[in-house]
Parts: C-alpha cells; sequence; structure tokens
DNA sequence: CTGGCGTATTGACGTTCATCGATATAGTCG
DNA sequence: CGACTATATCGATGAACGTCAATACGCCAG
C-alpha cells in the first residue's frame, strides 16, 4: 500500500461538527467517507460485530475465518483495513493475532452522522 | 440501472439489532453496508451537508452543482445513489428538482453503529 | 535445527465505482 | 411552435475494491 498511514477515526472526530449542522468543509469529508468507506462492507460489519461480541470484545483470528465463509487471506485483508481505519486494535499473543474494538471509535463516527 | 428498487434506510433500521451486541445476520450486514456505501463518498456527504443546511433542509440541484467542483451530470448521480438509498427525497417544481432529507434516516443508521 | 501451523503479503482477475462528454427528456417563456 | 434552461440518462474510461491461489513470514514443539 502507498499509504501506510494511520488514519484513524479520530482524526474525523477530533474536533469537528456534525454532518447536519452546516456545510462541512472538503477535506472533513474526505476524513468521514474514508472512514465510512472501510465500514461498508458485509464481511467487515460482521468481523466488528463478531469481535464485539466476544468474550472481552477480544477475539482470536482463527476464530473469524470460518464464520464469514471466507478465505483466510481475505478475512485477514479486512482486519488489516478496520485496523488501519482505526475500528480495531491487533495484537500478537504468540502464533495468534487477536483483535479489540477500539472504545468508542464506532460512536465517534455515529456522532457525526446524528443531528443534535 | 438493473435494480431501481427502494432499499432504503428504513429496511435497515426496522427491525435490527446495533452492530455490537451480537453477531449480526448476514442479510442485515448487507443492508447496512449497502446504506454505508452511499454515504461513503466525499461528495455525497457534502451534498447532505449543504441541504442540510439550507433553508427548510431543503435545496434546488441548482444549487448544488457548483459549490461541488463537479459536471452537472456527477452530481445527479449523486442525488439519486442518495435518494435510492432513503437518505434523501425529490420534488420537482417546475424546471427545478428540490432535494430535501428524510428526517430520521442518518439517525437510523447511526443508532446501529452505537453500543448503546 | 527442522517441521508444522497461524498469519500476512503478493499478484492476478473480475466487478464495481466516480467521473466525464454527449445526448435525451421535460418544463418555461416568448 | 420554437428557443432556452434545468435535469436525467447513456456510454466510455480509468481507478479502486473484494476475492482467491500461491507464497512468504513468524512462532512454537520436538
Amino acid at each position: 500500500m502507498s499509504t501506510p498511514t494511520m488514519l484513524s477515526v479520530t482524526d474525523v472526530t477530533a474536533c469537528c461538527a456534525p454532518l447536519t449542522r452546516e456545510t462541512i468543509p472538503v477535506e472533513q469529508a474526505i476524513d468521514l467517507a474514508r472512514a465510512l468507506k472501510a465500514l461498508a462492507d458485509p464481511t467487515r460489519l460482521r468481523l466488528i460485530s463478531m469481535v464485539a461480541a466476544s468474550a472481552g470484545e477480544e477475539a482470536c483470528a482463527c476464530d473469524l475465518v470460518e464464520p464469514t465463509g471466507l478465505g483466510q487471506p481475505t478475512v485477514s485483508h479486512h482486519l488489516k483495513i478496520l485496523t488501519e481505519a482505526g475500528f480495531l486494535t491487533r495484537s500478537q499473543r504468540g502464533t495468534w493475532a487477536y483483535f479489540a474494538l477500539v472504545p468508542g471509535a464506532l460512536d465517534s463516527v455515529a456522532r457525526l452522522l446524528v443531528s443534535a
């Protein structure tokens, strides 16, 4: 990938006004669109959901492949996208990789969509 | 388009549990992803924002082209996507087309992302 | 050190998407 | 009716995306 940058949700949510208050500037629109694009895939939504539903909001990658019905490289790819977008964290424990929800990341995006 | 179906946000938000409570079923993931995909574009986010910031939460298409810096067909295309996704309504008044926010549409999506 | 397993990366392929230019449709005014 | 304007549709093009098979990497057991 050309930009291994941590774009992360926190950039979007750091300062900014909700979508429906005033016309948002182009740059903020790009950031928010990037976060939403990371979420806008059925497999990735299910991965987030599965991680969230796991004990301690943490799940081993090995347990996430089979339920999706997709190949292991594909799941690894989706997990990478979600991690780089700031929705998941990755922690390696021995051979296994554990993914956990970033607290408040989803809420931050949701807050930008809501009017109040 | 092959599917002129009204998929609309209401389908997603009708019944369903938030993303982080339990593993969401595949079908619901597809619907939510479709709604998010409609939002996951900088131009479309700005269009929504511009409509929301307008008087009466309604804006003429003629006023939405220039601020985006894009061509008129492109803007028309984005407005169609947002309308078919259930975020905007279109009302023709004479030669002009006015677009308005669907009340609660954005909130419905936001509510699915949030944990509480 | 060697073999095996879990995970990530690479390269390729087909699909979807955003954008444009050209054109078609529809409504208004003279 | 005929010219003009606003909007939508069509066709094409280049980029981005999701998926897979093959492969590389990293860790552990023996």
